[in-house]
DNA sequence: AGCTATTTATAATT
DNA sequence: TAATTATAAATAGCT
């Protein structure tokens, strides 16, 4: 896999070595990470350079400590203490859940289908026509709200334009009737409503 | 690396899934061993298959605890001392995806959607037709499939009883020309087309 | 489970 | 030390 083939020994130039040492571990740790990508594999990695350098990879969505738990239920070879088993067949329990659920979601985004009969096809697609019914009636409800608010608010609005314009022609009429020249008008006793009005559209 | 590139992502069809990852595992475990002789590395491998089989390689004059407790040591995280931390945390978070795939179902089911904003409800709505869309593109080729095949076997169908009302002319036409009488008729080389044809329609 | 056309990884070289 | 390139090795798609 090169310009020359090599022999599987030793190599005994420390440049060399260590160039191929780092090439080889990136390699590795690459196709771990594509293996379980690809496949689903949970994979845990360790590379200790000749010089105690330290390299790892473990797969998403785990953690070297529960691989080498697996590890050990699996392979029956002790690592270390087994105090916490409970804890991890909880964790078992629960991704094997988890899985379920990733696989319904899949089918529901409409992925994944191929191993699906058309009995189980047409499951899915009731589940999704209900769904979609649900939320076009949610949508609607939302929808149907906001004419009815803008229907109130127009006709808030009308009845407060007409009050203003009515208040404007009072103002009118009393300017008119006072003397002109430095008099302190004193305004106007705004009524409950219109000063409500006047607090909501003072910041335009 | 092989007759065709592919995407560095899950493997739909399971059997290719399996020989991929039956392949790929010996390329990791192949390349772990050759780095440990070529560079005097320590190296450790545990590869579980999504089935929960286990694989694993350790380099030659040292074991996988070994490896594990330089592993603790150098990167300051701990495997065991105080596993039920990590694992306690593994939990929370699995719980956490769980809760959250847990949500994303249920809006797809069309529950649970009044404390959701117009936007999301139509990006719920999106991926439901998304998903409906591909289910009926399967079911739409399930079902030509089957009208393909039908229309297979009625041709066939033709074919045979074609052949049945030729046979049945020429048993006229020899026994027209055989004498009367208690004569032995025997019959028939039937064709093995034909023989088919009667084991096939038999049970009827 | 084998076979190859290809893609990848990498040993040698610059 | 980092790129480049010629070649070996791995492997995806077939059978």
């Amino acid at each position: 896999m090169g310009r020359g083939k090599i022999e599987i020994k030793w190599i005994e130039n420390s440049t060399n070595r260590q160039v191929t040492f780092s090439k080889r571990r990136n390699g590795i740790l690459k196709k771990a990470r594509e293996i379980s990508v690809l496949c689903d594999a949970e994979v845990g990695v360790v590379i200790f350079s000749s010089a105690g350098k330290l390299y790892d990879y473990c797969s998403p969505k785990t953690s070297l400590s529960r691989i080498l738990e697996k590890y050990q239920t699996n392979s029956g070879k002790i690592l270390w203490d087994e105090k916490h088993k409970n804890l991890s067949a909880e964790i078992d329990r629960i991704k094997k859940e988890n899985d379920n659920m990733q696989i319904e979601l899949r089918h529901l985004k409409g992925e994944d289908l191929n191993s699906l009969q058309p009995k189980e096809l047409i499951m899915i697609e009731e589940a999704l026509d209900n769904g979609l019914t649900n939320v076009h009636e949610k949508l609607m409800e939302d929808w149907e709200r906001r004419v009815r608010n803008d229907k109130m608010l127009e006709e808030e609005n009308k009845l407060l334009a007409f009050k203003l314009h009515q208040q404007e022609v009072a103002l009118n009429g009393s300017m008119r009737n006072l003397e002109l020249g430095r008099t302190t008008i004193k305004l106007l006793n705004l009524n409950a409503a219109s000063y409500r009005w006047h607090q909501q559209w003072s910041y335009l």
